[in-house]
DNA sequence: AGTGTATCCTGCAGGC
DNA sequence: TGCCTGCAGGATACAC
């Protein structure tokens, strides 16, 4: 599921509910998600104050007055769900998760709840010095805008990665997967085979838009829901429709109407337009 | 440095 | 209906 949108999603709702919020309990129930043993997760989070919500790459941060921050890393079916108090006014809470992991229990009677079908997400625990070593490793935020282009094409220059692949790489550029990887390619007109480095500085640039655009455009509709994403409210995402490429292998390219290819490398599929994406 | 493979785990779609 | 296979938004470790 989660990309850079549908992790923005989240961390932009949650950032409207949970500050000022403080942890009274965590109920562990599958501690294989977790980083250090159950009972020094539920230490450490006890009485902690949310003061904000941030987000680096797919991670998100609940940042705590303390200065420690939970890291919630959503893999493949994460849920980070939000249930107000009951008897709260406003929109109805999310139904109940089929795959609860882990409860938060905060004050005000509200509860956080992290589901995860099959449990490839993680939640640590970090220290402000331990953080910063940690989102070093991480590449730049796409969406930030200290990233130029030149930046971008110095970085892409270093590497003889296939493109779908180093933009899959977060310690390359941070926050995009195998959905919205193949979806600036295609609206890059770019093969995802070819070479980062293989890319000139106009190509770069082409490519560093394609990807903010597709980002802020799924940032608008919340995500893409394929199956188990949800919001921090419990909604799908409504970008599904609007995917141009990943998913369309068989359906006429949009631009050309040639039939959109799936191929698969590095383990994964990516979808692209022969015709718009030449082959390297 | 890059690639292919395997691993963690569950659920679902499709073929028979 | 049931069984089997393959596939899935992520991240990492390994051998070559």
């Amino acid at each position: 599921m989660p990309e850079l949108p549908e992790v923005e999603t989240v961390v932009r709702q949650l950032a409207q509910a949970l500050p000022g919020h403080r942890i009274e309990g965590v109920e562990v129930l599958f501690p294989d998600l977790l980083a250090e043993p159950a009972g020094d997760f539920q230490r450490g989070l006890k009485s902690s104050l949310v003061q904000s919500l941030d987000r680096r790459g797919k991670n998100i941060l609940l940042c705590f007055a303390q200065g420690h921050r939970l890291v919630v890393n959503l893999g493949m079916t994460g849920q980070l769900l939000f249930f107000p108090a009951k008897g709260t006014a406003g929109p109805a809470p999310p139904s109940e998760p089929t795959h609860p992991a882990i409860r938060f229990m905060l004050s005000g009677r509200a509860t956080l709840v992290y589901a995860d079908s099959r449990r490839f997400g993680s939640l640590r625990i970090f220290s402000p010095s331990d953080w910063i070593k940690e989102s070093a490793r991480l590449g730049p935020e796409p969406l930030g805008t200290s990233l130029s282009s030149g930046d971008f094409y110095q970085r892409l220059a270093r590497s003889r990665s296939p493109l779908r692949s180093w933009l899959l790489d977060q310690t390359k550029i941070a926050g995009i997967g195998n959905i919205y990887a193949s979806e600036a390619l295609f609206r890059a007109e770019i093969h995802p085979k070819r070479q980062a480095c293989s890319l000139d500085p106009d190509e770069a640039e082409t490519l560093l838009e394609a990807i903010r655009e597709v980002l802020q455009d799924a940032i608008r509709a919340r995500g893409t829901t394929l199956r188990d994403y949800r919001t921090a409210t419990g909604d799908e995402g409504s970008f599904g429709p609007s995917l141009q490429a990943y998913g369309c292998d068989g359906r006429p390219c949009p631009r050309c109407n040639t039939s959109i290819e799936r191929i698969v490398f590095g383990n994964r599929s990516a979808f692209f337009c022969p015709n718009c994406q030449r082959t390297p």
